[in-house]
DNA sequence: CCCCTAAGTTCCTTCAAGAGACTCCATGAC
DNA sequence: GTCATGGAGTCTCTTGAAGGAACTTAGGGG
């Protein structure tokens, strides 16, 4: 599909979507959060391709957002996030969050987050990281950064 | 590329993904969120193919993200964020956040935000809608909600 | 020895992305 | 009045990715 890399654009963006902009990708990935880490169990869920699904973990292997380890004798894999892939979650909660709102039926919400600290059913809210107040779309001015393009 | 229809999925990530999740949809809302409103200067800003950016503009109006208005009185078309497009912002700030820490270069962040609040460059950062502590991957539990598949 | 299962791999078809040429239409210049 | 201009698409053709299904491989169990 996208044959453009995205990779190579001066935009944080761009280069996040190099990552896991490919389609499936954030589903794969919430599979393995949600604890669907094999392939099969992935595949089953998803009912994606098992090519496609082939390429969106060997992908995110090589990213560094999922690791491959073996749990058995016999050649079986399972997939768990790194670091970097359990912080790449932080979108997938924003997406949630977004699509409960705006595209949840009447059914309503498909799945809801329990927080530790509070124990309350909750969602997230973007906060600056620096003040702690709310920082949304119309909260920030856009500067250029060191790493701009010419 | 997608013809899996994420959409009818009874969860959020694949519901928003039917939204913004095929390729350059998020570069799109990015541009028109950072001023590139028009057409022509979206293109030219991403090098996207006209045909393909006709369809993603297209779409992001059909869901409601993008409103198309003219700005003059020959056939002038400007693509504005709705309120529904605007929270969605959200998701491209987190998608920074992450890219920024993970993938930029030795160049640095090529985009800063300054937090109108307090003054600072700064980042957002994900808290409890509830109780306003840290909400990250492993903070939560889930739980299937009222609109969970059966 | 044969079968089973997990984890891919291969092959074929269909449809989307990329690139670029072309259209449409209102205005401003000559 | 005619022509050029410029924004906003539309059309056409080629390449390559997604979908689907069959096939492969490697070890274990009966």
């Amino acid at each position: 599909m996208q044959r453009t890399n995205f990779g190579e654009m001066a935009c944080s963006i761009a280069r996040t979507l190099d990552v896991i902009g490919e389609p499936w990708s954030p589903l794969v990935l919430r599979d393995v959060y949600a604890g669907f880490t094999r392939f099969e169990q992935i595949q089953a869920d998803l009912g994606i391709s098992r090519k496609v699904l082939t390429e969106r973990l060997n992908h995110l292997v090589d990213q560094g957002v999922l690791e491959r380890r073996p749990y058995d004798q016999r050649p079986r894999f399972e997939y768990v996030l790194t670091e970097k892939g359990t912080e790449l979650v932080d979108l997938l909660m924003v997406m949630v969050r977004w699509g409960d709102k705006w595209l949840a039926g009447q059914a309503g919400a498909p799945l809801l987050y329990r927080h530790h600290a509070c124990g309350e059913i909750s969602s997230v809210d973007l906060r600056c990281a620096h003040c702690g107040e709310p920082m949304h779309a119309g909260d920030v001015d856009l500067l250029p950064g060191p790493g701009a393009a010419s």
